[in-house]
DNA sequence: CCACCTCCTGCAAACGATTGTATCATTCTG
DNA sequence: CAGAATGATACAATCGTTTGCAGGAGGTGG
């Protein structure tokens, strides 16, 4: 709404040719113009109020200053510390955030990548990668930067933050053992998404390596990372065996449904059977009992994926293969998990 | 990354000049071009796969064609889905969605919404409106269209989109006082929120109306909407009113510190001392209780806001005083209320 | 048959910045 | 002191659109 003030009238204030003002306010550039012009133009720039004109710039550098972040469904709590932590890494570097929620569906996802292309985003953060992707591996040429976050793929390299499935699952099936659990199940997640796959063979490999059984009888995929699913397939596992007195839920909200699932049996949750979830997703601290929980750093796995774009957006890692960043999580025990009766 | 394909090379391919294939491709000038040119034109760039750069146009135009959505704190679930809302509605109409995280912080919220306007958002929208808002007053002037959602601000008239707390707590009164209750207290949230303010205003409206007592005893107001100062707020309470029978919070969160405080005195939620809450966030039918609250049709929220601000930057209704729009929230009864013992 | 109107299309100037090149005044060098 | 080197600034093109204006072709009416 204000009087649009730009570079021209800035250049008439201080006497100088815009495209000396242009030099003297651009760090770059600086060094070329002498001392005392710049110190003229900045004043002038100041005392008018100038604020470059982000489309012109854009249009001349080919350069958007924008991100976009494709988030699989973004009432899911797990996605706000993330965004944070995306945005004000991105901020401090003048970058701005385009968000777009692909909601579950995959057509939908891209739509919703393709606008954000023709708004020229500079860089693409996804959180919607599945194991086999060929939408983002032809993505890939059609953008410069692209990081993945929380889920990664395996068609093209490309840079990923996740946390390590392995290590988190460890935790909580050392945790179980510990307790003196021995008859453990796992509700896993989809086995199509990195995250659930990951978890899935963790959990295999983890009650392997504690001598302990992990046949396929005590092991049911949820079909999707929600409290319902995870529900059904607690509900067949429990049916199966009976015996268990710990589950491994691939997630928090998978937790939540084994918790339904319990109770409706007539068992408690913790004391007939302990339940571990993995994220630490806020609030469920509250819930009773308490989910003993692998917790994630999400906000930092947004931040490592903010710098990873940078690197790749600026060209500084032009070289060699992408780094992925596989962020420590520590186990939080509450009272969902305690010693078999 | 693609070879970027241009107007002109879409007006060589047709055989025209850029401008007559400009106005072959806009919608509103497209009357003025003969009917075979602009069949010509549109199978050149349906061929080629031209995307106009939205740059170049926005510069021209004078448009970004893109809005700015200011949250107080993006890890709150209560705003993901009014996010989805604003986005769906907006993408619809071919506009992005730039968020911003003001992070509590008021000096913050100065910073983002400057840096939003730097570049050149066509309209705003604000979740973070306190009552009294000079900041948002000085920005009226800045950009052109604001719209202010969930909470709103007492200063220069704006478009809201809120709940009718009035109706909302009301709900919650009266499903309260039909169970038996009589002994009814108040945590509070801030009254320096519209919601705070609304909410509180309201709960001594209706407790008068049934001709009970609604004094500032019964009465606490927590310093911000969130589990610890609803818990704090809820033991001052209950420690000067020990014969409460039931709380009505004014918000999810500030009900789940009344769980906690509740369950300190060794007494029952729902049992004891019924609670309710207000917005319906995820989750919290999974607690135990399952919370009896008022569900706020957020998604809707949004959609609301997203079509008042395109009225308004559109120029549709440039025309007399801001309308505001007045959600009918409806009550979910769950475990946590009860008839009093 | 000429003038005029209508329809379409082309021309060129914006929008506000960045940047390669030219120009000019110095100062330095031999 | 001539000529080259240096440093600072100005000029002008460019990024990809949109849009006011001019002009040409063809048709119509007087």
């Amino acid at each position: 709404m204000e009087s649009q003030v730009t570079l021209k009238d800035v250049a008439r204030e201080a006497g100088v040719h815009p495209s000396t003002a242009s030099r003297a306010l651009n760090a770059e550039t600086r060094s070329v113009v002498s001392q005392d012009t710049v110190e003229r133009v900045v004043g002038a720039a100041r005392r008018l109020g100038y604020r470059p004109h982000p489309l012109a710039r854009g249009l001349r550098t080919n350069k958007t200053m924008t991100v976009g972040m494709v988030i699989p469904d973004i009432e899911n709590p797990l996605f706000g510390p993330i965004i944070a932590g995306v945005e004000s890494k991105l901020g401090e570097e003048g970058y701005s955030l385009l968000i777009a929620d692909a909601g579950h569906s995959h057509e939908y996802t891209q739509g919703v990548v393709d606008s954000l292309i023709e708004r020229r985003v500079d860089g693409l953060i996804l959180a919607t990668a599945a194991r086999s992707d060929p939408f983002i591996d032809n993505l890939a040429t059609r953008v410069g930067a692209i990081v993945l976050v929380n889920r990664t793929t395996e068609g093209i390299p490309l840079p990923a933050i996740v946390t390590d499935d392995h290590a988190g699952i460890g935790m909580a099936v050392a945790h179980l053992v510990a307790l003196g659990h021995r008859d453990i199940g796992h509700v896993a997640g989809p086995r199509s998404l990195s995250t659930g796959m990951g978890r899935y063979q963790a959990f295999i490999g983890w009650m392997h390596s504690f001598d302990l059984q992990a046949s396929s009888d005590v092991i049911e995929e949820a079909s999707w990372f929600q409290v319902s699913p995870g529900y059904e397939a607690a509900v067949k596992l429990l049916a199966r065996r009976p015996d268990l007195t710990a589950i491994v839920a691939a997630n928090d909200l998978l937790a939540l449904g084994c918790y339904r699932a319990i109770r409706e049996l007539g068992k408690e949750v913790g004391g007939d059977v302990s339940v571990t979830g993995y994220n630490d997703v806020p609030l469920l601290d509250l819930l009773h009992p308490p989910l003993t929980t692998v917790r994630v750093p999400y906000r930092q796995m947004g931040t490592e994926a903010a710098s990873a774009l940078m690197a790749r957006m600026t060209g500084t890692v032009r070289t060699g293969a992408p780094v992925s960043v596989r962020l420590r999580p520590v186990l939080v025990a509450r009272g969902s998990t305690a010693a078999p009766l």
